[in-house]
RNA sequence: GGUCUGGUAGUUCAGUUGGUUAGAAUACCUGCCUGUCACGCAGGGGGUCGCGAGUUCGAGUCUCGUCCAGACCGCCA
């Protein structure tokens, strides 16, 4: 036996006990006399205590070797200590060691196994199971545990059966770029890994599973983020004989079920906005609504002055920062430069101050009087104290780029609070986003999302301005879920895929098997997906969905503790009749 | 594919205008210490300044290239 207790659960009333305990050495206190162990497990930390008196001399001197991250176990007696340590719930009581067995002696690790470690992210990578002793990091795992049994729990009550899909499926080229899997036994051929189970999933309504989940490894061999891994996790969900409104309200059920259950958060009825009115209100289709500074369109008011910036412009926009007024000219400078940045892109900034008094100090006074700043005041809700960011140029542009100055005002003046949450229903998305490489249309969400019903015969004429049963759930500013109502018969999707530029040949080469099932009485069905990690890392109230997975990967793809990917042999390239055609 | 930031002791970092033997903290090692718990005290070891060229009497410092890491843009139906 390994051990009687755990590190964690020795108390006062366990005193003249004989226990047994496991763990790692977190730090050994030598001071002669006496040397205090502090033996940690995943459940905690308890004292051991060596000394001169009682301890024979033997192992006085074995507990004088003993190292950082050595596994040890002792046997001894738990008693009361003579100094009490009140930050420690094992803090009223040591063990008093009659038996100390190495079990195994450690290196010197190369970051400190605590809550504050002196390791980069780099380091932490490498020795990962060594960052997993921290607590932080075991917190997180746990936590997502925690989330994961929540979400189990919830669908399986609501009759949801979770059926595992394959990982070796077809490649398409739709969407995101297909990992992908050479086959030994079919010469030439490849598998891919799934994006999403997405067609299994319609299958699984086809064959009549009709409430359907699945928490499931997703791949996407695309670049990747601070929050966006290659392989990612999603609670994949569908249903059958729904609508969009059945949809939502299942899954409103479940985030708020996470809320209440995870962060004991109460909320109502979800808001909901169309896409067009969250690009209009927030230039964003996942608006953060913890905080206002919404857009105000200025065109009517700015437009037909002597202001050729303003004039040439598609759209003049703007946002009220709260007691921006108060920032110096050369804090505003700073947040021109930062608007110009590459990344956001803007040529310039527009401001105007809006003073205690009333009255209006702009950029543009020569252009502009009081009575005009007034009206712009008016429209972007803008009171004394306030500053008002003005960008102009081309719609979806400008958009973009005053959203990004609306979020990072918002991050720098600490609006975006991690305890604070507000999810928002995203509907009515466009069926179709046109695609300036390719010269096409692609699907904006996939290409199996129903349009709305009628707008089918505007495919032709005005295919842009299709709108979708297509749906994001945004929680906090980031888009936590996705779904759709789905085609469901066979007519529908071959339009749809005739309109993303699919031949016949090629419609039914890539997606036949499911326009046959449609054949086969496939019944009206629609889902959503949850993206997990980065749900656990919102709930969890942190940025990075980095340490809410145990093995992640790095910027470049790099899993760098077991060094992959890595280069195979010739015998196994052999084996899979492939040949390198490398570019470097 | 692009933009930006960084790479100096095991680790986290500092290093001024290009100038003597490259520093601090922490970790590590040795010794001391009669209740420690961020223990304390004294001493010690530890450096290919990412790599390669170049400029210079002289490069951690300047230039170019390159590799690695991070953040972002493109991309991610």
């Amino acid at each position: 036996m390994y051990r009687s207790h755990t590190c964690g659960e020795l108390r006062q009333n366990h005193c003249n006990e004989t226990v047994t305990l496991s763990g790692w050495v977190q730090k050994s206190r030598d001071k002669g006399f006496m040397i205090w162990v502090d033996l940690r497990d995943r459940y905690g930390i308890t004292q051991l205590m060596f000394d001169e008196e009682r301890t024979p001399k033997e192992m006085m001197e074995k507990a004088k070797t003993l190292g950082r991250e050595f596994v040890i176990q002792v046997t001894g007696n738990v008693i009361e200590r003579v100094s009490k340590n009140p930050n420690l719930p094992t803090g009223d009581i040591e063990i008093l060691v009659t038996e100390l067995n190495i079990l195994n002696d450690s290196l010197v690790p190369p970051f400190t196994i605590e809550d504050e470690t002196d390791g980069g992210e780099d380091l932490r990578m490498k020795y990962r199971y060594l960052d997993i002793r921290r607590n932080p990091v075991r917190e997180n795992l746990i936590f997502r545990h925690k989330v994961t049994m929540a979400v189990r729990n919830y669908l399986s009550n609501l009759d949801f059966v979770e059926v595992e899909t394959p990982y070796l499926i077809k490649s398409t080229p739709e969407g995101a770029r297909d990992f992908v899997v050479p086959s030994r036994m079919n010469e030439g051929q490849f598998y891919a890994l799934p994006q999403s189970p997405q067609t299994f999933k319609q299958l699984l309504m086809v064959g009549g599973m009709d409430k359907y989940f699945q928490i499931v490894k997703c791949f996407r061999d695309e670049d990747l983020r601070a929050d966006r891994q290659p392989e990612f996790t999603q609670i994949d969900c569908e249903m059958a004989f729904v609508e969009q409104e059945d949809i939502l309200n299942a899954f409103e059920g479940l985030t708020r079920h996470l809320l209440k259950e995870i962060n004991n958060v109460e909320i109502g009825d979800f808001p909901r906005m169309t896409y067009d009115d969250a690009m209009k209100r927030y230039g964003n289709d996942k608006p953060d609504i913890r905080f206002g500074m919404e857009f105000g369109e200025l065109n009517e008011v700015a437009q037909h002055k002597d202001f050729n910036v303003f004039n040439q412009a598609e759209l003049v926009v703007g946002i009220a920062i709260p007691e921006g007024n108060s920032y110096s000219r050369k804090e505003i400078d700073k947040l021109i430069d930062w608007v110009r940045r590459p990344q956001v892109g803007a040529l310039g900034m527009v401001y105007a101050r809006c003073n205690d008094d009333g009255t209006y100090k702009s950029s543009v006074d020569k252009f502009y009087d009081q009575d005009d700043l007034a009206k712009w005041a008016e429209k972007t809700g803008a009171k004394a104290g306030d500053l008002i960011c003005v960008l102009s140029g081309e719609t979806n542009k400008v958009r973009a780029q005053l959203s990004a100055l609306r979020m990072e005002v918002a991050e720098r003046k600490g609006l975006r609070k991690s305890n604070e949450f507000a999810p928002l229903w995203v509907i009515d998305f466009p069926l179709l986003e046109w695609d300036e490489d390719t010269e096409r249309y692609h699907a904006m969400h996939h290409p199996f999302t129903s349009p709305k019903p009628g707008q089918i015969e505007l495919l032709d004429s005005k295919p842009g301005e299709v709108k979708a049963n297509a749906y994001d759930l945004v929680l906090n500013g980031n888009e936590i879920g996705g779904g759709s109502i789905r085609i469901h018969d066979k007519e529908t999707q071959a339009i749809m895929l005739r309109h993303l530029g699919f031949s016949e040949e090629e419609a039914v080469a890539q997606f036949g098997f499911l326009m046959d099932a449609f054949q086969f009485g496939a019944p009206p069905h629609g889902g959503l997906a949850f993206g997990l990690d980065r749900l656990v890392s919102i709930l969890g109230g942190q940025e990075t969905i980095r340490d809410f997975i145990a093995f992640p990967k790095n910027n470049s793809g790099r899993d760098v503790m077991i060094d992959a990917p890595s280069p195979i042999d010739k015998l196994q390239l052999d084996e899979l009749s492939l040949a390198l055609n490398l570019k470097s």
